[in-house]
DNA sequence: TCGCAAATGTGAGCTGGCTTACATTTTATG
DNA sequence: CATAAAATGTAAGCCAGCTCACATTTGCGA
């Protein structure tokens, strides 16, 4: 299930993006990154777009106050700095690797159009991505205007479970590498209310967490 | 300046578009429709984009309490449904006429990939916009995130003051065709707040404002 | 295996903006 | 021009979730 985005409509993003299979594109295809190393930076041209291959890749911009904004926390075979492709010239947030050791697989702008150019159906399948990503932020759009926290957090462990459940007897087993911090950050509120709603969760039982995995047990109340 | 969508990166794209210059996609081409007409609704198929030629479009999505979540309104010289053209097969959104009239120039998803097969300086002026819509609305998202109701509202006429606002002596003057509903919604707010705050503004001395045009007085306090 | 930093847990206020409930003004319509 | 409907104005009370402050647990590097 969590492959699934490696293969999308037909196309293996990963099979034609992955350099193993297209030495033509060079051979030192693989950027290895350690925790805390930037990738990109606001106002870097934005020339690449990136698949993760390893490890995990936050992408964040800050306010003035210094907040952090957590766009989007990437995992192995997801795509980020998509947004190349969309004429933007200087990246506008940072992408940061967080987990050791992260892996990326860089693809340069301009052999990324003569892919896309080359198979068509590629090309198509980039651009629908594109599109589920904005369909993404739209439902956490209107997640922040009209949901309480606690619904927002259901729903947010929902879609990891279709994206990532494994089912096990009456339980799904959804394996996760975020902290609470990264929780809160993703679902717009504060870590304290994530660590109370765990636990309110967890009395209900509705779900038992862990640090590395969620076990949703009664999933029609989540 | 309220005409500078029309011509994006040298691309004049209400001439690319407008039937007038191309008979070629037929006549009839331009669709008007009364206030409260739905252009389309969700489920519907993604077959279309449009530009709007005179009125005012809301594209909006209803959530299960029936509350409306509203993604934009557009005026003159604006595009939507352009999801259409990341491979979005359905609508997920309401597109609503809010005005008499209004009159939209549609392009069927075929044309529009021809159109842009044979002017590729046009399609990227379209994928472009499409990258520029993906900014505002990580914007939006992170002032929801991180910004009280006030400094949105601010920011808000701000952006408008950029897209479309008119110097007269030491006043900008933007006109809008907006209700204190609209603002609302597009802030993330209720109508009461943004009444108080329209009234707080004005106090202080900052904006004047009338139903069909603001004008900032104090831009560097706003 | 020790020590320290990061992650998690918990309680007690506080408050921005929502809710509710009307009043008033402006605009559209027959 | 009358009347209904839409838009705008105002006030009081309330509460979800934030802030602040600190305790405990876990995991990692030396």
């Amino acid at each position: 299930m969590s492959e699934s985005i490696w293969c999308f409509e037909n196309v293996n993003l990963y099979q034609v993006l992955c350099p193993h299979k297209l030495k033509e594109y060079g051979e030192d295809h693989f950027e290895g990154f350690k925790k805390g190393d930037f990738i990109y930076f606001p106002e870097d041209a934005s020339q690449s777009i990136f698949m993760v291959s390893k490890g995990k890749v936050k992408i964040v911009a800050y306010n003035k106050d210094g907040e952090e904004v957590v766009k989007a926390i990437l995992g192995k075979g997801e795509i980020f700095g998509e947004k190349a492709l969309l004429g933007e010239e200087k990246r506008s947030d940072y992408a940061m690797a967080c987990m050791e050791p992260t892996v990326l697989c860089p693809m340069k702008l301009p052999d990324m159009y003569q892919l896309m150019r080359k198979n068509e159906k590629f090309g198509f399948s980039i651009y629908k991505l594109i599109g589920l990503r904005i369909r993404k932020m739209e439902r956490r759009l209107e997640g922040l205007l009209f949901k309480d926290v606690r619904t927002r957090l259901c729903e947010f462990i929902n879609e990891m479970s279709d994206e990532s459940g494994d089912v096990l007897g009456s339980e799904i087993i959804v394996p996760h590498f975020f902290t609470q911090k990264d929780f809160a950050d993703l679902i717009g509120t504060k870590r304290e209310t994530v660590t109370r709603l765990f636990n309110e969760l967890k009395e209900e039982g509705i779900i038992d967490y862990s640090r590395k995995e969620i076990r949703i047990l009664t999933k029609e109340k989540l």
